[in-house]
DNA sequence: GTGTTCAATCAAATTTGTCTATGAGGAGAC
DNA sequence: GTCTCCTCATAGACAAATTTGATTGAACAC
């Protein structure tokens, strides 16, 4: 059974001539015959009666297979709307994930802007770790996720958005309070709280200042399971001084008078934040916009990477 | 479009493997590739994200067009049903015609032969002049009928059924109680009553007594509409005298004591009933079923003819 | 009878579908 | 890095199917 034969036959019992049907088909009569009967063979059903003269009657049981026939037309045509539908990748549920310490601060701005750009598209968002976060992409659970370097799966495409530079909270108290800017050594000596294990934030901290490595291990480990805003808290508090990286800085936050933001000197540490996508995800076009509005958005202290800087 | 795409699609869907749903669909893996390229060229829409190593994905449009895609197979699968049920010529409905004067008299004992012999043919019974039972017929809102020859009809074919002797019907105090037959042109001194016009058993009286043809008139026209039965209960009240086809005598009628039955000298008038259906027909089984049915039928004084007759 | 109409049939050309063999690309082992 | 394996894509050849124009046959109208 073919589709095209279905088509015959609703045609013939539309017609009720095998001649006005093959020309509605734009088929030759006897293409329409032959089809006819090889579906008629087929099921072992005669569906149609036919008569030399008359016009063609439809047996009963044609009636029933042409009205079924219909149905499975009409169910047909149902997929190519889908497809005319949903060809525009710019449309449909596009599932978002980003690590927990760019989520917070990137989505609130990314999210309105994507909705006014590409109103089709709907985001779906989640946060989480770096690893479980590529796990979901390789998986298909995720279209694509915001992460930072470095970064590099097998089967997963990248793109660099912005360079994000890390900075120095201290409470007002601090020593520091009067500073410029602090380098990096310099945080050695200091009661420095950091994210859990899990969180590469804390990974590129550290990576940043090696000699923190050891000295910071015991007082990290009390915040596992916490986040930026909560360590900005207890820094406010006197616990301690942290870094942050600088999109964390978002003038909507209430505590800001009570901690002190410094630059690191000069190299300063930082990260660089990333799309990353399956190689073989098909709607390209829907990474890029997403990158472009990623790359658009307004966020403090981040330096822009264009696509033309990725090339070079 | 084909099914056999949609069939390929929900395989690599279900495998996640293109090798895989090739061997289940018993083809080749470049079969299937192209023909699932050819499918997703021609919707325009990527359906799968292939990846060298890990097993594909489905897009999510790809998703809802594999899901539609079942969809139609499943209603593919209802036209085979369909017809796997209704292959029995002998099951389903079946619409059958009778003119009035036989269609009392022979389906009370034909319906219920046919109800134990064939007991998936659902009879559909209708009863009206041979005109119309013809029109009907050849529309195809009837499947058979039957009638009484002469019946000549481009397009149909006719089979004889039984032999059907005319008697005459008196009064119980008529001048011929006493006789042993009457010869048909004795009737033309007669107050003969007959159907309207329009039964043919009114022309089949007339045409073998042709002196009634011009002194009945007037009485017969009082009779337009009317029905054997009732002028039976005319011919107990003394209304006149009629005559009767034999197998209307069945003995459930009440009133047979109110009229007296005679036959015919030789040579007897008659009439030979048939089954009529269109000569493409394609139930034929259902039609000979039908008429060896009516052939068994206990109906009294009738000859029955056998196909064998009927050849000769 | 002749002519007309319509579907079935036929032989030939075309298209489609399918196969085997091979290629290309990526991932992982070494 | 190179090699190998795995997976899907591509190429060319072949077989099967679809399609077509021409013809035939049946039924009917005149």
């Amino acid at each position: 059974m073919t589709l095209t034969e279905l088509r015959y036959i609703v045609a013939v019992a539309r017609k009720r001539h095998f001649g006005k049907a093959a020309e509605a088909c734009f088929v030759s009569q006897p293409t329409l015959s032959i089809a006819i009967k090889k579906l008629e063979s087929e099921l072992d059903v005669r569906l149609f009666e036919r008569s030399s003269k008359n016009e063609i009657r439809i047996t009963d049981i044609g009636q029933q297979i042409v009205d079924q026939a219909q149905k499975v037309l009409r169910e047909t045509q149902v997929i190519h709307e889908i497809a005319q539908q949903g060809k525009d990748p710019l449309s449909g549920p596009f599932r978002l994930g980003a690590i927990y310490t760019i989520g917070p601060y990137l989505l609130p701005d990314l999210i309105p802007r994507l909705n006014t750009a590409t109103p089709n598209l709907t985001l779906i968002i989640e946060e989480d770790f770096t690893a479980n976060l590529a796990r979901k992409l390789k998986n298909g659970d995720l279209d694509a996720i915001v992460i930072s370097y470095p970064f590099d799966e097998p089967g997963i495409a990248t793109t660099p958005l912005y360079e994000e530079p890390f900075v120095v909270a201290i409470p007002p108290g601090h020593a520091w309070n009067e500073r410029e800017d602090i380098a990096v050594d310099e945080l050695a000596g200091q009661d420095l709280m950091l994210l859990g294990a899990g969180h590469c934030f804390r990974d590129q901290v550290l990576a940043a200042c090696p000699k923190c490595m050891s000295q910071s291990s015991e007082l990290t480990r009390k915040l596992e399971g916490s986040s930026l805003e909560t360590i900005r808290h207890m820094v406010a508090a006197g616990t301690g001084i942290t870094v942050l990286p600088c999109t964390s800085l978002l003038n909507r936050h209430s505590n800001r008078e009570l901690v002190r933001i410094k630059p690191f000197a000069d190299p300063r540490p930082g990260r660089v934040v990333a799309l990353a996508w399956r190689k073989h995800y098909p709607r390209s076009e829907a990474i890029e916009t997403i990158a472009e509005a990623i790359r658009g958005c307004d966020l403090p202290g981040v330096k822009r990477i264009d696509d033309a800087d990725q090339a070079a």
